[in-house]
DNA sequence: TATCTATTTAGAAAATTATCTAAATAGATT
DNA sequence: AATCTATTTAGATAATTTTCTAAATAGATA
């Protein structure tokens, strides 16, 4: 259950805005705090859960730490929630004509 | 903001697991009930949860309500998901910085 | 070395969420 | 009408999450 972390991590407005200023640029964690109305303890707090999420990297620069974007888990929010739009696959004759009239 | 509310819908592992029930079937709210080792006021609260963000559907029969998964919304979160991967649109703007005020 | 700068960690308070039991509601059945 | 059945609502508590201030860390610079 790799992902309930991540839905988790993505349930928060900040973190997700989070994620968007990040979609261009990596940035470090006082310019992340700069965007924001929050104590930079409270970003850091963000910051963490976004990383054990897998949602952002880190990398260390002079004393700057600066964060940025890493998708590849958002492939696999993605196909759950694509998952759930799929027809059913096994199906003897219990379902058969909500097969038959989609699409 | 109107996938605030889908995520945090999403963000539970018993709505998660509810959403999957409901994947191919419609299903009364003493069916789900019996796939938890929880109350039915709890399976009652997420259920409200899950409609309040329109994740799903609900309708009367008998005196039973029956729940199915409305996945129009799922769409607007894949979306959402799939922006975070897009290359740079660039606004034009350089340097801007503004604060968010959440909350 | 001493101090400044960027960031995190610790600890506590506030806010929100998940869960329970008990009571309420509303439709169906006798 | 009285009662049963399915489900929700109310109210309380427990658990978790968000936020803050203050202190700690660690790297850079004077």
């Amino acid at each position: 259950m790799k992902y309930a972390e991540t839905f988790k991590a993505l349930s928060d407005p900040v973190r997700r805005e989070i994620l968007t200023l990040l979609r261009n640029k990596k940035m470090s964690a006082g310019e992340i705090v700069d965007c924001f109305d929050m104590t930079g303890a409270t970003i850091s707090y963000h910051l963490k859960l976004l990383k054990q999420a897998d949602l952002i990297y880190e990398e260390k620069e002079k004393n700057f730490i600066y964060y940025s974007l890493n998708t590849s888990v958002v492939e696999d929010i993605v196909s759950w929630l694509m998952d759930l739009k799929k027809e059913d696959k096994n199906e003897g004759t219990k379902n058969r004509k909500k097969k038959i009239n989609n699409k």
